[in-house]
DNA sequence: CTTTATGAGTTTAGTTCTTCAACTCAGGTC
DNA sequence: GACCTGAGTTGAAGAACTAAACTCATAAAG
């Protein structure tokens, strides 16, 4: 019996795991998230190679997650900084989906090491509650189970035969 | 001036990504969630090398992601399946996340390949409306953006100096 | 009872990716 | 001019990935 599936390779995860998904990618992008803003800050929180930061660098600039921007400390020459752009703190969700899987099944026997609060960067609203990454549908159904949802082919499906 | 910060080493981030943060692991979880469950199903819809497959689809039954479960086709030996466990379903939100990412940054121009719909495995509440992944804290503020939270040490949290 | 078919791997050889350490480069300080 | 620093680059060794051929157990066909 032949049935039409949803070709995987033509898929966001795979385009997005091909960005982000190369070893240390997502770890550079938490520091990122978490204020590391030069080379050697990534470099010594991470412990990665200098060289595969430098290439997961300009790997994450070209895609767009960050952006290298000039700077120049008072009495030394100006130097390049890594920021992320909206497209890589958009990736927050992301982490804090990983953290929370992490968390829960490979805990630390003391307790998780990161608690992601609501704390506003301008400090507007800052209740500083724990935060969790929830499925929601739009007709306003909240917290879904990861059984509740299902894939469907969207508009730009391409699909493949399979036996 | 020395400042102490969250060791980044010691974090459930870095832990998940040691589990799935290999190249095919998420997306032979992606897979899973998707009703594939034999070695040759894996193989021809992902285009993995079956060497990898074969090490992947291990590590992640040791890491207590997956389970192989034997079964048996009428008028055939028995095999092994491979099934995601709870830990494994769970990935789920990580995996939409992504998907999520992906669809924003890296659209198909024909639009999204995949959509997530709410369609519970029972139907019983099958109200189909896509689905996406928000940030919610415990006091209830919901559609939480990137930039209104933050990471704070936890009870397992260690420590590094940095200058 | 020998041959062929099939799904699920394993082996092997070649390529690519990571790691680690040493080196370079462009200023600034002494 | 000699030395220091942050930000990379280079190169060699090891680990991971790919692709294709091979094995293994069983079932069905002849």
């Amino acid at each position: 019996m032949e049935t039409r599936r949803i070709d995987p390779v033509n898929c966001s995860v795979a385009r997005a795991l091909s960005v982000v998904g190369e070893r240390w990618s997502l770890l550079i992008v938490r520091e990122a998230l978490d204020g590391a803003r030069r080379f050697g800050e990534f470099h010594s929180r991470l412990g990665i190679a200098r060289n595969l930061l430098a290439t997961r660098l300009e790997t994450l600039v070209t895609a767009g997650v960050m952006r290298r921007v000039p700077y120049q400390e008072p009495g030394d020459r100006q130097r390049f900084a890594y920021e992320l752009t909206e497209q890589g703190r958009a990736l927050r969700p992301t982490l804090v989906a990983l953290l929370e899987w992490g968390d829960t099944y490979l805990a630390d026997p003391q307790g998780p090491s990161v608690i992601v609060r609501h704390r506003p960067v301008d400090d507007a609203i800052s209740c500083d509650e724990p935060v969790k990454v929830i499925l929601e549908c739009a007709a306003g159904h909240s917290r879904l189970a990861p059984e509740d949802v299902c894939r469907t082919p969207g508009p730009g499906a391409r699909f493949v035969e399979s036996s």
